[in-house]
DNA sequence: CCTAAAACCTTGATGTTGTCAACTATCGAT
DNA sequence: ATCGATAGTTGACAACATCAAGGTTTTAGG
């Protein structure tokens, strides 16, 4: 029989099935942010993970991205292309290239960035309990990250 | 000055700032997924949206992937291809094709489910009681969706 | 010290995605 | 009967992802 075996709910299931939908409509919001910022997602991805004035090795992008070097190098390429942030020789390791945001990458990425620090309406409109209650369960469910 | 404006963080804000990186969690596990059951994200994520026995309007799912008409073209030619899905004439309307999963596509639509379907260990680590707080508040926050 | 292995980045090849414009076929309404 | 809208496909093009290969530099071991 192709019957799946449907495990009982635990309360940890239900509340992932919600989270899900609330996932879903943060990245329609991620993706709508950054097309009306003119940036392709990986780019907008890449410019939301830099701090202004931190200069950030290639590889670590990479890492933190979940994607090849290679793929980087063309990411950096073109928000280069664009001044959105520069390259720079790091001489500790003469391996390593170093981006770091430029002004305009930066104010690019605090618009990113605010829109994304929005909360969905879905948690807005809960009552202010019930917002801390929020706050403090997910806090106590990351603790130790 | 180039300062930034920061607006005070309410409880929801701050619930979102932890949301997020559940979200983030969940979307590597989804790519992930995708990839061990060689699956590129987009071919995944329309397999995701069918139900075994139901025909879905290809205009409809470009609908719910928030793309093109055309993309969702590809997407099905390739899973098509694999023999995942097949495409129907619609005689009500002859413009429109349907698509219905294969045995084997609903197989493996079942098997992305299931990894998805897990909730993320941050998650899962919280107590009973917790575990039921989240649920609430979150079926507080989407009811009336 | 010197050599071999590993790390960092780039390049090129290949396949998928996303978007746009054009085109065919069909439907719906006037 | 015709006109406008809708469904799907095609072709062109830029970006992304992954892999293999190569150059430079660092690190580790003999």
């Amino acid at each position: 029989m192709a019957t799946v075996t449907t495990r009982p709910q635990s309360p940890a299931d239900e509340a992932w099935v919600i989270l899900r939908r609330l996932l879903l409509a943060g990245r329609r919001r991620f993706l709508a942010a950054a097309s009306e910022l003119d940036l392709h997602p990986a780019q907008a991805g890449a410019l939301l993970q830099m701090e202004p004035e931190i200069a950030m090795p290639m590889h670590e992008l990479a890492t933190i991205l979940a994607c090849d070097n290679s793929n980087v190098t063309g990411i950096v390429d073109r928000l280069e292309a664009r001044g959105l942030v520069a390259r720079r020789p790091y001489a500790q390791d003469r391996r390593v290239r170093h981006i770091v945001l430029t002004p305009a990458g930066a104010e690019l990425r605090d618009r990113v960035r605010a829109r994304m620090a929005d909360p969905p309406e879905a948690i807005r409109r809960l009552s202010p309990q019930d917002q801390r209650l929020l706050r403090d369960v997910l806090r106590r469910a990351v603790e130790g990250d």
